[in-house]
DNA sequence: AAGAAAGTCAACCGCAGGGAG
DNA sequence: CCTCCCTGCGGTTGACTTTCT
């Protein structure tokens, strides 16, 4: 098709901030609010494509972004979340508030993968690796909710849901579709045959970004409505429920919600 | 104290999906 | 219905920092 450079790749500053681009990205951002990034940069006075802006402000700059260490719950919510969703980080970092994609997709990799790796479980499969020396070694056990350990006896802070009815079900994944999830490993059995995800969550409300007061106070523009369209998109529509029964945008939320895995092919929660 | 190795994380790249025209 | 544009996502890279020898 022959796809045009998302900027003028000559004319742009590449790798890492100052902070007066920080600072000019976060006055244009206060001053109009999200949205349309290719031309973001040109009107901020940044030598930046817009795809990198999107990115320091998604990552770093957005003033609702939690920083700092991971907690144990973090940790296991993030594991849990990798066995149901596989390499999905943006659904993870939506469960996560405060949290980004890569900086979820960073800690996987950087810390997770080790911890798992320790407790003798593979971090693809989310299965006991074979021989199972390592957890042996470890003193972990595997044997509970598909090598996690046991929930801490004290109750888990509330945390968004991935809610989902009961009676939703949802469309198979072909191979099309699927094929090029990341979720590696082989596919012969459950991922996490008994896992227990013990994901008594709830639907938090949206954590994007406050809208600039001039653009909450005026009538919104196309492209304001389309943001708060966005930040209003309900994590039904990520799994591709959204709009029907299950979707939580529409309804109240339903009693008695489970997870269903659509990522392995003909293979459910 | 200096150099090497390992770890961390911000940023870039390319691709795919959705929507507008 | 088709084409093109824009945005968002996931994988990867490389600079910087920390730890080890």
């Amino acid at each position: 098709m022959g796809r045009s450079p998302c900027c003028e790749k000559a004319h742009t500053n590449k790798g890492a901030w100052t902070k007066e681009e920080d600072q000019r990205l976060i006055a244009y951002i206060k001053a109009h609010g999200e949205g349309c990034w290719r031309s973001l940069p040109k009107a901020a006075g940044l030598l930046r494509c817009g795809k990198s802006c999107r990115l320091r402000w998604m990552n770093y700059l957005r003033p609702d972004l939690k920083r700092g260490n991971f907690t144990d719950d973090d940790d296991e919510l993030i594991i849990k979340l990798h066995a149901l969703l596989g390499n999905k980080w943006s659904l993870i970092a939506g469960q996560l508030p405060g949290r980004t994609d890569n900086e979820i997709k960073n800690y996987w990799n950087t810390h997770i993968k080790r911890k798992l790796l320790s407790r003798g479980i593979d971090p693809q499969t989310h299965r006991p690796l074979s021989g199972g020396s390592a957890a042996a070694a470890s003193g972990l056990t595997t044997s509970s909710t598909a090598g996690f350990p046991s929930p801490s006896p004290a109750p888990r802070p509330a945390r968004p849901v991935i809610a989902i009815p009961p009676n939703v079900m949802f469309a198979r994944p072909t191979p099309s579709e699927d094929g090029h999830s990341s979720s590696g490993g082989s596919t012969d059995a459950p991922r996490c045959p008994d896992l227990n995800l013990d994901l008594d969550l709830s639907v938090g409300p949206p954590c994007s970004p406050p809208k600039t007061p001039a653009a909450a106070a005026s009538t919104p523009t196309s492209q304001q409505q389309q943001q708060q369209k966005r930040a209003t998109i309900c994590l039904c529509y990520h799994l591709g429920v959204r709009g029907g029964e299950a979707c939580s945008c529409k309804t109240a939320l339903p009693a008695g919600f489970r997870f269903l895995r659509p990522l392995e092919e003909g293979r459910y929660i």
